[in-house]
DNA sequence: TTGCCATATACTCGCCGTGAGCAAAAGGCG
DNA sequence: CGCCTTTTGCTCACGGCGAGTATATGGCAA
């Protein structure tokens, strides 16, 4: 019999909620996953419509910044979810995973979605702290190397070592070496019988942190060339909540003069007369974006990388 | 009646022929086309495995360097060429767009199918000698601007002007925006009745000239942070030749003692003992890739921009 | 009231990447 | 032998950026 083609919508909806990044989830039977929904060619003229249309009404969260990721094809991949979306088992799902940034985590009409922080999914993405669980999942990973020589290499480049530095929008290649260390849970539920030691972070039903990890990757990725944080900062800001905004996302601590004169003569902000001392210290001035903040604007910030 | 979900798979392959990049066509009834193929469910397994059967099967032309650039879900966009895939006008064609890389021009083994220059399709792209349409096209575009002050902001940032420079990358944008002034033959085919009075480039079917437009941005954008030229280039060759592939593919002339001395204390090439004499002048020194000329290290070629 | 703390803001210094130009070397060819 | 072409080596200066030091301005507790 023929199988027949079935296009799903999967998306990763970031906003900030103080200085941590969290994203829009929805609890399923499994766990929980990202939003998403069957694309119906007779009801929707584009990808995009359609994705606007399930997410406003599933959660009530308007989109902002939608931006396309990956569609992901490989066979197997669907059938832990299948059920879910089809109901017919013999369906062959193809998904196509977006990007979407809001600047308020909106509450969601639906109790069954809720916004969490990035970081539980990816302990080891945040680096902006030293400590946390790191430490050990290096130790796993070096354990998982052995002497393997290749593999050595691999976990050098991929998290960093003395000569090559840590890159931070390589988190799918993270995440996927993760995976093949058997170090997350997703690696055991999809080979089944195999069964680890440790695993880190919270798993995501079918490839959600999959796709998650690459939404990640690519919007630290555009930090770099595009002013995105302004997509999901409030119209009124102090470089401080910017560069808090800029961190959370990045994952990394930066240098507060540098980065302040980068913004400030890229003209990507502007000082209003206002000031806050909603900060603690000194009061605050209060910014608004600049002229050159626009989205298509081929600038990036500035990303002085704190060194300790 | 329910339409049924088609998934088509477009590649842009490119290789270098001399100094003048080429992408490999397909000639139809209506003109020139990418190659593409209908994704098989029952038959593949990733879309991946399914691209590279039917190139190869189709053209005989093995596959190196494989990326996926975009899925195009748009309804009217299959409208043209419906009939060509499945036959069926109701169903509903959604077309994942890949860029593939060769390192050589392989011949085909399929008369329709051939490999045409770039420019051609986008003469407007090359800046590597002045003249040519460019003039034309600007005066062009200026008179479709008007006094529409929006767009001539979208036409000097697109195109470039004195306070915005050129971006090779943004190939994708000046074809939209040619489309828009319908300065291109697939403006008038697809909303008809219209008629312009120039038109630029050669016009491909479908949106087989927007496929292309962005797997040639992809590919430009991709040189500023990964070494891929190494894959459209033989494994030996002089530093004029690696020059003269970058310049081919970014469409402009770079400055040629710093671009030298970049690629040289990156350690993206090694020196040989051989020389060749096939330049010209001075017999050049025959160089291969380097340590750091592999796939994923994040090192960008330097690209000293010649201003004249 | 005074001293301390916390944060914001201002200014300086030096390295080095990169754009730009000059000059010499090593072939071919009339 | 002199001229042309292309390759190769070297220098110089500006500006971006990492890094450090110093000052301003609020709250708060002794």
């Amino acid at each position: 019999m023929e199988r027949r083609l079935v296009i799903g919508l999967n998306i990763a909806l970031t906003a900030l909620v103080g200085d941590e990044p969290h994203v829009l989830c929805v609890k399923r039977p499994g766990g929980w996953g990202l939003p998403f929904g069957r694309f119906d060619p007779d009801e929707h003229r584009t990808f995009e419509v359609a994705l606007r249309d399930f997410v406003e009404r599933q959660t009530a969260v308007p989109l902002g910044y939608v931006e396309q990721l990956y569609t992901f094809g490989d066979k197997g991949r669907e059938a832990p979810r299948a059920s879910l979306v089809s109901g017919d088992e013999s369906d062959r799902i193809v998904s196509v995973g977006y990007l979407a940034l809001a600047s308020e985590a909106t509450a969601t009409s639906l109790e069954s979605a809720q916004w969490r922080p990035w970081y539980t999914f990816f302990p080891w993405e945040d680096r902006r702290t030293k400590g946390g669980p790191l430490p050990l999942i290096e130790d796993r990973l070096t354990a998982w190397a052995g002497d393997d020589e290749a593999r050595q290499a691999r976990f050098a480049f991929t998290f960093g070592s003395d000569d090559s530095p840590w890159a931070e929008e390589r988190a799918i290649d993270r995440y996927e070496l993760m995976y093949e260390a058997h170090a997350v849970a997703e690696a055991h539920r999809d080979r089944d019988g195999v069964d680890g030691p440790e695993l880190f972070g919270e798993a995501m039903i079918s490839d959600h942190r999959r796709i998650l990890a690459t939404a990640i990757g690519r919007l630290r990725g555009k930090m770099r060339y595009r002013p995105v944080v302004f997509q999901v900062i409030p119209d009124e800001f102090t470089l401080s909540d910017l560069q808090g905004g800029v961190e959370a996302i990045l994952g990394f601590s930066i240098h507060k003069q540098n980065f302040r004169r980068g913004v400030e003569s890229a003209h990507l902000v502007t000082k209003t007369e206002k000031t806050t001392q909603r900060t603690g210290g000194r009061p605050a001035a209060v910014y608004q974006v600049g002229p050159n903040a626009e989205l298509k604007t081929a600038i990036g910030l500035p990303l002085p990388r704190l060194k300790p």
